[in-house]
DNA sequence: CCGGCGCATGTTAGCGGTAACAATTTCATG
DNA sequence: CATGAAATTGTTACCGCTAACATGCGCCGG
């Protein structure tokens, strides 16, 4: 018996010790053919001595690091957390391994991220938003990996495609307090330019208004992002200096809502008589609070997953040598309506919509 | 001029268009030694070929690889995120990669991704609570590799540890609803055993009850984690079935406070006057909720900041051959006394105390 | 009984960097 | 101007694994 090694054990050591080539427990391992009695014995040696294959060495042999990179703003108080979920799911089925950067809303730090991230040669990348400084997609496309934007609908996207209109989602915001009769309605989102996608959901709002003959846009900036509930209550408190005859206020978050709605309870202000409230996302706060907040849905863990089904299809072509042809799948959008935009009453008349596609 | 490449840019295409050799090269992206005009060189060549160093090549060779695993229950609705981006944020500045893993609660799953993780020789790691299978405490202490543990204090840790009593944290919200003559207080927490931290805190409540002579223990136990608003509410409303006389409920998180609180507003029943309720964590939510909600602050990113702080420490001794002595970081817990527990006119006797620091 | 085809396994040559040591140049000093 | 030490750069040998090709062996039909 061989004294126990100090170093971690290599694939030499566990040829040796099932007595063949390094060749054939590399091909044990990955699953190629090897006759039945071999592979039984190099398994059995594989778990005597503890062996760990070197990921590194075999990405730089076989030219294939098994990475997928992902950028996302921020994992904190967001539905990202949620796509990253799907998208590790979806990864990990296929044998990928996912490796996370958060950009913070910062295209400085996407680009230097994204940098660090080339560095471990990923097979394939999933971006959020479609909206990217010229050099990452300069870097981009000069590497030709397969690429994935998510949450948003790009009109010239790298590649392929898992997102939704965000200009539709405050649309139908909008139009859905429209219809309940409120005439003057705000929107309330961030003071930045840093997040295209909450600038969309205005211009959605905006669009809507106009069409609706429900002049003029009360449009209401406060904050950075990552936006969160205390935004929304500081904003609302502002907006309702500015425009105290506001009886309606579109939000570019459900967490802004929920902290407009709270903003509104400290001070009296009846919510759905006085003031209407809606969102965005579906997060679960909306439906656990009192009353419940009417938004958009998005089905946020779903595009994770499918982005990382797409992306997985992109590198196994990849591998083969093909380049498949860009897909584009727009998920759904979803109007629920509930306790912060309708009375009890009316919503037994209009029950919530669970099914209620949209666009 | 050479025609552009096909192939991306090594190392020895950056030498031969700065005319010195590879080494020199690696030595200069490196940071070591090199004559001023030799590295501007250099770096023109890199930046003009678009090189990109690669990390599994330099990793084998140098047996670093330059990063570190992080294992988390989970990322959405929880304070880990926030712990997460803190270790990013830590990890970063050390020049360590953030190689991040979620066993949703299963510890088959911790042991799984543990052994995925490997493969990619992180030089150290991060686990949330100090509660392993024996598989996995094998797996590290044969490995050697630096660890710390976060979010508890184990007895008999691994490594290093960043983290507090759960325990104390359910006595310190026992206590302050006991303080408040509170006399028939509950505990509302998940159902199963794959929450070690939440069973702690329960464990906290039950003895601090016992303590009070307030007994016997009212502890209900509902749904699996990860635990969320939805288990609050549904869990408080059969809490109230069974024990309709509570008077205050100690919850195993903020979701579930939240949850429950919505429960009570929804039954008409007066928070915090017909019952008091605290949570756990001090999410945002519990701070923009209406009433806000009492908790046991902990300070989520912090946690994770000294966790890769204490980390890259560790790497880097590790690296040098040598081995630091284990860490033990408590961070403090702070009562936060909120409106979900004491009236706003008794609040102003019993202003928040922010600064009030317990063991 | 033999050539040849397939299956199972082995051999060779890197993948793209870095450690360790060697070689060369520079420079201050006696 | 000789000389040794310091500063700078180069050379060699891998790190642990896999692609590509080579080899050996059993079994088939003719």
């Amino acid at each position: 018996m061989a004294p126990p090694l100090r170093r971690a054990p290599t694939m030499d050591d566990v040829a040796a010790a099932a007595g063949v080539s390094k060749m054939t427990v590399s091909r044990a391992l990955r699953g190629a053919v090897v006759a039945a009695p071999t592979r039984a014995r190099i398994m059995e040696a594989v778990s005597r001595l503890g062996y760990v294959p070197h990921a590194a060495a075999g990405a730089l042999a076989s030219r294939r690091s098994g990475f997928v990179a992902a950028i996302v703003p921020s994992m904190d108080n967001s539905n990202f957390a949620e796509t990253v979920a799907g998208l590790e799911a979806a990864l990990r089925q296929a044998g990928l391994d996912l490796l996370l950067g958060t950009t913070l809303y910062s295209s400085a730090r996407e680009e230097e991220l994204l940098q660090t991230l080339m560095r471990h040669r990923p097979e394939g990348i999933v971006l959020t938003g479609g909206a990217h400084s010229r050099r990452v997609a300069a870097l981009l496309s000069r590497s030709a990996l397969p690429v994935v934007e998510t949450w948003d609908l790009p009109a010239s996207p790298i590649g392929g495609v898992v997102g939704f209109s965000n200009r539709a989602a405050g649309a139908v915001m909008t139009a859905h307090l429209a219809a309940i009769g409120r005439r003057r309605i705000a929107f309330l989102g961030g003071a930045s330019r840093r997040d295209p996608r909450g600038e969309e959901r205005g211009r959605g709002y905006e669009e809507t208004l106009a069409a609706s003959g429900l002049g003029p846009p009360l449009v209401f900036r406060h904050g950075q992002p990552p936006l969160s509930m205390r935004h929304g209550a500081e904003g609302m408190a502002r907006l309702l200096e500015r425009w105290p005859e506001t009886d309606a206020v579109v939000c570019a978050s459900d967490l802004i809502a929920f902290g407009a709605i709270g903003e509104c309870q400290r001070r009296g202000i009846a919510v759905p008589e006085r003031i209407a409230i809606g969102g965005f996302g579906d997060f679960e706060v909306s439906r656990c609070a009192v009353p419940a907040i009417s938004t958009v849905a998005v089905d946020a863990r779903g595009i994770g997953e499918r982005a990382g089904a797409m992306l997985a299809r992109a590198v196994a072509a990849s591998r083969r040598g093909e380049i498949l042809s860009p897909e584009r799948i727009e998920v759904g959008l979803r109007l629920v309506a509930r306790g912060s935009s309708l009375h009890p009453a009316h919503l037994e008349h209009h029950p919530i919509r669970w099914n209620h596609l949209i666009g």
